[in-house]
DNA sequence: ACCTGAACACCGTTCAAGT
DNA sequence: ACCTGAACACCGTTCAAGT
């Protein structure tokens, strides 16, 4: 056996990337695994590994796709043109659905972790600033560039740790609406302190 | 072989946890194994099982030290008797402290999900509760019992969320004093908002 | 050059069989 | 009753050897 040469280097990349979204979704991040990707698309571990190098980089390569996904996703239903606390609150809503309707993916965000000697890739880092980007555009007009840049990411952290608590149950609370009124509550309260204040 | 009664299975139990934590410290959750705390404590994997049932229960009580030791970390110099913003910024200072310190094991904490078919156990539940009535505490004064419950849970899931993401390095952001900046700027403008408004 | 197959050093889980 | 040892079905990683 030996040289198949079925498909390019890149083509190879992008079907393992494929079936390691769908064995995420289906599994989750414990029950995925680079011999079952291997195995899906029909080629070795060793396949795997001369393409990706490690572990770690599909992992990375998967999780992008999912920081795609999510970006497009919020942006979604931007035509409206919401201001300050709403359009705030809107990608609030739109981050807690994507959580629960894509769990697996978006859990598998936050439950991989990086070896530490081996640094977040550049390309990586930038798709995550470009979501932060969007929580900070409509913070702009409300308390100015600097502070916004702060408070965009004190907002996005907290709505972030509100679902990831919520979702998994750590909160106390019980289904959709509790979190919505968890993260309301933040939103209006902290945007209230900062633009009174 | 077979039959040592070198210790009971209480014995047994709290041996295992606390090699377990020493592992879980000094490697990491995706270093930790129940095969290499056995080996740690001189008995066979097997008989972990027999004591713990399975591998998530292993872990689930090492957890519950961490637990146990944060809870005890955050309630220390609270002979201060802060009050109101002071009280919340001094318990997330200490949570980041704590986090920090203890990266490894806070980590886990939120790292190892359990299967959705097997729920957290009450006792582990309450310890969680307790943690949460240290946040509700000093808030109760400020805007009563009932709208204290609710803000704990949206400050303490708030702190935790920047912490996770700023100590993940995921925050464009460096060092203690950044995310002390980000909690202190949530806690100030979340209880300005919630006390005048 | 591209890909395989096998090896290595690990996992969690189960359970018959020893004492 | 208590514990072991071995088995089973997996992992990530590496690399000589085929085509």
């Amino acid at each position: 056996m030996a040289r198949r040469s079925d498909h390019t280097r890149e083509q190879l990349k992008e079907i393992a990337i494929l079936a390691g979204q769908e064995l995420l979704a289906e599994s989750g991040f414990s029950g995925f695994s680079a011999r079952e990707v291997a195995r899906r698309i029909g080629y070795t571990v060793g396949t795997l590994y001369h393409v990706f190098g490690n572990y770690d980089a599909i992992v990375l390569h998967i999780n992008a796709v999912t920081l795609d996904d999510l970006e497009a996703f919020l942006s979604e239903g931007r035509g409206k043109k919401r201001q300050g606390a709403a359009a705030i609150k809107h990608l609030a809503a739109r981050y807690e659905a994507f959580a629960r309707r894509n769990y697996h993916r978006w859990s598998a965000l936050f439950e991989h972790r990086l070896p530490p000697e081996m640094p977040l890739p550049a390309w990586y880092a930038e798709k995550v600033a470009r979501i932060f980007s969007a929580v900070e555009a409509p913070l702009t007009p409300l308390v100015g560039e600097e502070k916004a840049h702060h408070a965009a990411r004190v907002l996005w952290a907290s709505i972030h740790g509100i679902c990831a608590l919520g979702l998994a149950g750590k909160l106390d609370i019980v289904g959709a609406k509790s979190i919505a009124s968890l993260t309301d509550s933040l939103i209006d309260n902290y945007l209230a302190g900062l633009t009174d204040g």
